[in-house]
DNA sequence: TACAATGTGTGTGGTAGCGCACATACCGAA
DNA sequence: TTCGGTATGTGCGCTACCACACACATTGTA
């Protein structure tokens, strides 16, 4: 068995077209990404962007006192690190490891190079991968503000479950309260609830999701939101709004 | 006297190489931004995009019950639909002005060649600006969750009054608390302590800031935070980082 | 000058989430 | 098997904010 999964289980990088995927094949590192780990912290200069491919990679803002809160989070279906191509080199957030896994790691210029290519697709799928993660900054606003923590714990569930192969996931208590920038005992009493509904079963940092329905019904309009704009910009043909009219080969492999 | 603003006014059309400012020049038509007018609603199709000059627009989101949130703020930093380069061609939220002026209206498709052109200033400029935006959205996302309605109030005032010529905004307490996404009342107490403390004077819908430092003082590191990364970002001479190597000819007039 | 519309001040009770202090349960290592 | 670290449960007082209700003041208009 392959000691690391295919780079084209990376939505982004699946979706290239044969020659593109071909440029970019020599310059991929597959790398693991262990639990905890930080990948950049709030300033850094980044000099390598990561594709994941089974795993989980948050985004979060940390606060003078300590507090932090998570902005956005990233699996196989983006990409860390889009301040490479944006310009500015660095972002005031942190990117740390939410859920192990691996990815494959690609040399900023690379990126860049691949990013002002002739051919427009990589150009095109960074710009619209970056519009779902800014619709899903906003989203999280939006949810910090105005819902309950028993909502935004189900919306955070279900964001991670979409970017997992199965229904469970590996977070203590402490670790998803960090993300949601809540107290820890406040998702001990919103997972209690839930618990006692059936909806997920947990154990010392391990949660099953058993009633996946009941749980988009319980998550705020936010989860939804998110879902369904995220699907619409990376669905397989863009609408005729985008960039350049070339079509994108469907993926090879 | 002219009725219109210099399209210059606006730091991305001013950014641009002259070359690229003449090709635009011909595409850009003035309009009025009325307060309260909505540019574009959740789901639009975007037809053009607008680049104010002493306008402010804000990007809010509006929940399925009626309440809203905003999401970033817009001036002549920037530009209105960023959509319409990142490819999705409509976001989930709506553009609202909050501030009366005028501002410079492009045709999208025009502003595609353009940021496909082979000089790529226009390019870098947009890009660079997103992710402004970006952090503007994620420090807001931070601030929902971690400060009070008065650091808040702090924070917005301070970031309107970048973007206008004075110290002055015209702007009811019932307005600050839709975009803030809080009570007209929680607004009121906030503004009534900042007015106790001499640090601002209202008056029915206009607000006067006495002394600003005592202002940011008084707000949450947000404010400098986005302040701070919006400057780095817009600096007339990018950093190494940025993707091609040639610098952008300083600004004319 | 009357009047309605608009903008602001204030009070009262209710609640979600906080900070803190512990208690308890589980699990792996010595 | 004991023990110490880790994960979770629970209670208590506190505060910021909410929802609602209403008073009052300013402004433009008839």
């Amino acid at each position: 068995m392959p000691e690391h999964p295919s780079p084209w289980q990376n939505h982004i990088l699946a979706a290239l077209p044969a020659a593109a995927q071909e440029r970019l094949l020599p310059h991929l590192t597959p790398v693991p990404m262990p639990l905890g780990k930080v990948i950049y912290e709030a300033g850094d200069n980044l000099e390598y962007v990561y594709f994941p491919t089974d795993c989980i990679v948050s985004l979060l803002y940390v606060m003078e006192n300590g507090a932090s809160a998570e902005i956005s989070v990233v699996g196989k279906e983006g990409m860390v690190g889009i301040a490479v191509f944006m310009g500015g080199g660095s972002t005031p957030s942190r990117a740390m490891i939410q859920s192990g896994g691996s990815a494959y790691r690609l040399p900023g210029q690379r990126l860049r190079d691949e990013f002002n290519h002739q051919d427009a697709s990589m150009r095109m799928l960074m710009l619209r991968y970056t519009q779902a993660l800014i619709t899903q900054m906003a989203q999280t606003a939006v949810c910090n503000r105005h819902h309950t923590i028993d909502q935004q714990l189900c919306r955070w569930i279900l964001l991670s479950l979409d970017r997992l192969p199965d229904n469970r996931l590996s977070m203590t208590q402490e670790l998803i309260a960090n993300m949601l920038g809540v107290r820890r005992e406040g998702v001990t009493e919103a997972a209690g609830k839930l618990q006692k509904l059936g909806v997920i079963e947990y154990h010392r940092g391990h949660i099953t999701v058993l009633d996946r329905p009941a749980m988009e019904r319980l998550s705020c309009e936010c989860y939804a939101v998110v879902k369904k704009e995220t699907d619409r910009l990376q669905s397989p043909l863009p609408p005729e709004a985008t960039v350049p009219a070339r079509p994108l080969n469907s993926l090879s492999r």
